[in-house]
DNA sequence: CGCTATCTTGAATCCCTTCAAGTCGCGTGG
DNA sequence: CCACGCGACTTGAAGGGATTCAAGATAGCG
């Protein structure tokens, strides 16, 4: 990758150019952009933002991976979301944040100042459009984790999420079904609504049925990828749907 | 109620004007919607749409209440979220549905074919702008629902519904904390991934605790609103920012 | 007034959690 | 170089909260 992350580089040539808040905007519209933009960077494990904490900037993931969870008063922690490159941060009309946000990866973020990205949303319509789309997309896929949440058994959830992890896979790296997690057990723990000693067991009784094998903790090969399908519990329909 | 659910009918007279999706249109975007409106009733119970059908139309709900929800292969089903009057059905850009839809109650829809509103959301700001924040709303919401589905435990399940249901009950018939259930316990159960012994099993609980009384079994009065929120498992400072 | 859907309650079971112990891998410093 | 320490992970055993299975109770409606 030859793009550095300074606001001296071009919009145009952004990494998640086609897929951001700016998709759908044309040359003028990235120009104004351009103008507005800063770069930050955070270190894995660090966070990001806290729930309550008053938004400064709205930002987009440009390279690394954020998680957005909520900690009840007893300390249970939820994970809502998994924020990839190209993901939005922070909600055009409100001032302070509804969830914590973390740095899961070494996260490099684009960020803009609030009120003139609010003023932006108000008078180019591209950026309201693109935001609507990501948000019923990011809606969609909220919904489905709350089935998941809800109904699946803990098989089912493990098998959803190596599921999920596998399709989203797009580095041109993995030969071979040869994947990473992009969490530790914990993380994926409190992203599934389980313990980190289920997740574990759950593996490795799927390592036993030879559905899949580790090279190392975190790098997986599937060995059988129907039936890892078969145990998600999804319709078998939901490939045609998604 | 003067308003009779006929094309006929001035949107400016509309019950949702001020919420819906048209909310934030003048009087001139307001004539364009009022020229492509439909009205449909659904009898209580009855299907409005199910996932992966064809999207003809985009709708608001107007009057009732409808369920968004998914069922898995075996059966089990998961409610996602409920639709109130000025909710939205459908999402620009998609042609088919994600999730069934159903009549909880008798529903009336205020409905837009799917073409003519795709190009709405392209020329007209106000729609897509309001669609954008209806649609983070959502996910907040869903977000938070994430939270009960994954970490919460029955009984704080059941607490944070009816906090929700008194919450968003403004009927002005209800007086000194007389509530009506809008959901049957079954319901209840597959809104927060339980089964309906269990919603029945916590109601009692909080009966026989004096936390609340049964009039009947949809009509409840709240006895003590303390303990009730306490119950939630929510973080003390949630009031603060909703 | 009885039929049926809805709801309540009880008892047994089970899946996941909790608590506990131990293993693995890796970087650090003696 | 390797012992040490620590974080991440695995595995076992016991316990518990919700489900499942099974009767009954209640209320709404023809």
């Amino acid at each position: 990758m030859t793009f550095v992350f300074n606001e001296r580089e071009s919009c145009s040539k952004c990494p998640i150019r086609h897929r951001a808040v700016c998709a759908r905007c044309d040359t003028d519209e990235l120009e104004l952009l351009d103008g507005m933009k800063s770069y930050q960077t955070i270190a894995a494990g660090e966070p990001i933002i806290w729930r309550g904490d008053e938004l400064t900037h709205f930002s987009s993931v440009v390279a690394g991976i954020a998680s957005l969870s909520r900690t009840l008063e007893d300390g249970r922690i939820q994970m809502v979301g998994l924020l990839l490159p190209s993901d939005f941060i922070g909600r055009p009309g409100r001032e302070t944040v509804e969830f914590d946000v973390t740095a899961v990866s070494d996260v490099t973020l684009c960020r803009f100042e609030r009120k003139p990205f609010e003023n932006l949303v108000e008078d180019v319509p591209h950026i309201s459009q693109r935001v609507m789309e990501m948000a019923l997309d990011e809606l969609n896929a909220a919904r489905e984790w709350m089935v998941l949440l809800g109904r699946k058994t803990a098989r089912e959830k493990i098998a959803t999420f190596l599921d999920m992890v596998i399709r989203r896979d797009t580095t041109p790296l993995h030969g071979a079904g040869s994947h990473s997690l992009p969490l530790t057990r914990e993380e994926i723990a409190n992203f599934l609504g389980l313990t980190l000693e289920t997740v574990s067991r759950q593996l490795s009784a799927m390592k036993k049925e030879k559905i899949l094998t580790f090279s190392d903790r975190r790098n997986f090969t599937i060995l059988d990828l129907d039936a890892l399908q078969e145990a998600t519990g999804d319709d078998t329909d939901n490939a045609l749907i998604a």
